[in-house]
DNA sequence: TAGTGGTCTAGACCACACA
DNA sequence: GTGTGGTCTAGACCACTAT
């Protein structure tokens, strides 16, 4: 193990451990060279990584600081549905089941925020892990952002995947809720209707323009989201 | 702006603009040292900050090639119950439906990894946003970590928030998903029996030892999570 | 003013992966 | 072998800030 990550977990799990309480004084720079028998570059490197992890505060000339605990965050990791699938260590396949070209109609300004008549593909897919559906996709993808779309069939991999690779990285936002399923979706995952079902809706922007919005529905029995807190 | 961080924010530029794609091999250190005209230890720090962001990956030899994005990070606010209740606007009340100390039983130990015989204090709390059921809570503390909550009533404040204040650096694990509501949760929370519902399970720790496990159960037709996008 | 962290240099040696 | 990144050194100068 590298010496600045041995210092860094050292400092780290005193932290933890609540040895070095909040507020508490950790080593100047120049107490830890010695302990440690290195360069001063070596200890700045794990104190700045710790800095960026929010544990501790620094200073010039007052020192370096054990953090108090700010606001919280859980981070949340959300994976490719491929991986997710394979994860699992089942063969992951998906279907495209609609794709139309169309024009925006008014309803679809809850999922996207377009001007009328604007051009959009409408994309449904169906995902599944072995024979068993997964995840059910609804999307739309505004074509004034991704013209490219338009000729795109899919046939290399589902439109999460290939808008990941093709597109600008983006920000999004992700509203997650559980909701009864409708008969449609029901049939789509082969659960009997009003089942509970989780649902992630993403909405991607890139330069302040949407590219798209998402709606993936899991059987609700069959899929967890699993979030991490972060010291903020 | 250091150095280090111009360089940084180029490369990130020109990773999220998308002139640089997934699988681009950006210069290597030396090429940019030349670039910069600057030492490698400027450029290895910006370059080393962005893989920890996610946004390269370096393999010796290979080079440095900007990342296929498969996992997205998205950021999560956990909000406290009160506060969450008071941004709708409406008034917050909790009612503590049951609390017991007791021995930790079998089947407790999906929830708390507790040695058998343990004491754990279980509290069931309904919080309500207005007169409407807003959440129910089921709780676990372990009282070998948090001994003080035995002779707490929790008049005050309800499990969280007063766990919260007691327990200052806490990680927590989060597992989100859709349920349907069995009979005695339908009642808690005034809605029929198999309706969906958010359920969001929580296990914290402090320094290596499990404090308290708690299931959250919303009506999944009045509460959404939200989460903002970050890369990965 | 003095002490601390922030940054940077111009080297160096090593581990690893690809040829 | 050869070229890349991973790590580290022993300095240096500067910026900030507590006293």
């Amino acid at each position: 193990m590298p010496l600045h990550l041995r210092i860094l977990n050292d400092v780290e799990k005193r932290i933890l451990s609540g040895e070095w309480p909040p507020g508490h004084r950790i080593p100047f720079e120049h107490e830890l060279t010695v302990q440690y028998g290195c360069s001063r570059m070596t200890v700045n490197k794990a104190l700045t990584d710790l800095v960026k992890k929010g544990l501790i505060e620094r200073r010039r000339k007052a020192g370096t600081h054990v953090s108090f605990p700010h606001v919280q965050f859980a981070v949340m990791e959300i994976h490719d549905l491929r991986r997710e699938v394979q994860a699992l260590g089942l063969p992951y396949r998906y279907e495209i089941v609609s794709l139309k070209p169309r024009r925006a109609r008014r309803e679809d300004n809850a999922r996207l925020d377009l001007a009328a008549g604007a051009s959009v593909l409408e994309i449904v897919c169906d995902h599944f892990a072995g024979d068993r559906p997964f995840c059910h996709e609804e999307r739309l993808i505004n074509l004034a952002a991704v013209p490219e779309a338009a000729k795109e069939t899919f046939e290399e991999g589902p439109p999460g995947t290939w808008l990941l690779g093709k597109v600008p990285w983006s920000s999004a936002e992700h509203r997650i809720r559980a909701e009864a399923a409708k008969a449609k979706i029901a049939s789509a995952l082969s659960i009997p209707t009003g089942s509970a079902c989780l649902v992630v809706e993403r909405t991607t922007h890139y330069s302040g323009l949407q590219i798209t919005h998402v709606i993936f529905t899991y059987p609700g029995d069959r899929h967890e989201l699993v979030a991490q807190f972060a010291h903020g």
